[in-house]
DNA sequence: CCGAAACCTGAGTCAAGGTTCATGTTGAGG
DNA sequence: CCTCAACATGAACCTTGACTCAGGTTTCGG
């Protein structure tokens, strides 16, 4: 018995292993994310991982332990992937833009993604809130350094990146999921354009 | 035989039957609201509602029926509730202000009621839909009408109450049910300094 | 090559819980 | 009072699907 947590660990130590873990977890992706968890079955992860029923369990402890792994990825990448479109943007309110048009594509892209993500906040609330916790933290940072730059006013960054985060949220479930007559960029524009001048009349 | 649907009408037709009826609504609501969809059980509400396991088909096809009947009750109690909140607002600044603080207001004595609609986006789809496209059509007319008194600036209605409602949401989520360290009324006023004057330096 | 560890298989087990139904009970109109 | 429709009851039924297990097969270090 050496290192490691005492009763059970399912990381594959072969490449065979890891090639199947990675056929599952694509699997339980696209079976939570068009069936949803209550629907999904361990047999139609399975089936579509072309793997026997009982191989699912050399992986995974349970049914919620596959969605919740799953949910840890899913937020990497979603995260990895705004940070990446916005990387090289010269200042915050054209970082928004890009972020928000990145991020709109994407949930067009893997629409079972966006799915999976916010369904989780019935299956596993911890995950959920840690994917937004960790979400708002870079967020806020971004906010404080932008304002110490002096690109962006003055203003609490906590909850501004809370209040961009659930537009961006909603805006991608309608322009990215219910109906797409507008384009991405086309809804970043006019979103960048509420978020710089705001409503007021001047 | 005589008219109505042809197949079964479960509304009740007696004093005591409106009673049951009303007694289950709110039993169901405490079930799903606290234990979500998946985990409540018809037998908690009967339990919670003082009344046998078979009255609940009396008057109600399926657990997925009253999950039903119950959102369409909470989205219109919902909407009501902020358009009451919002009826003396003398513009639409104040009356995004006074909105917002009723909603997380609201969000904090029925968080169950949140949850519910919420979970309706993967429970019951076309009933969340139907709640936010009302909800989105309200605010869309109030925000033309607020431009055309020439209270906002110029911008597309159905996207900016779009971006609005997110951000409602989450900030209902945020610091209506995860953590209550600012009041309703901190966090509208702060929000509508960001909703009036935007980000940009000036 | 060999043996053990890792991995694979799918029929069978089992509990949960949604739904039905046969049998009462209630109450308002006649 | 009497009757019948409306309503109430809860044991039993039955499907579904998560999870187990006993017996293979593959891989890989030595």
């Amino acid at each position: 018995m050496q290192e490691g947590q005492a009763i059970a660990d399912k990381t594959p130590r072969t490449e065979r292993g890891r090639r199947t873990l990675r056929k599952l977890l694509e699997a339980a992706a696209q079976e939570f994310g068009t069936r949803g968890y209550h629907d999904a079955a361990i047999t139609g992860i399975t089936a579509r991982a072309g793997v026997a029923l009982g191989s699912f369990y050399t992986y995974f402890d349970s049914k919620e332990a596959v969605f919740r792994a799953l949910v840890r990825d899913m937020s990497q990448t979603v995260r990895s992937h705004v940070a990446e479109a916005v990387k090289d943007a010269p200042d915050r309110l054209s970082a928004e833009r890009t972020g928000l048009a990145a991020f709109i594509a994407f949930t067009r892209k893997h629409p079972e993604l966006y799915r999976i993500i916010e369904e989780a906040q019935f299956v596993a609330e911890d995950v959920y809130r840690q994917h937004y916790l960790t979400f708002v933290d870079g967020y806020r940072r971004n906010l404080s350094a932008a304002r110490a730059r002096g690109e962006i006013s003055d203003g609490p960054d906590e909850l501004r990146a809370w209040m961009l985060i659930g537009m961006s949220v909603f805006l991608g479930m309608r322009y990215g999921l219910w109906n797409k007559d507008l384009s991405p960029d086309e809804v970043a524009d006019e979103t960048i354009r509420f978020i710089s001048e705001g409503l007021a009349v001047r």
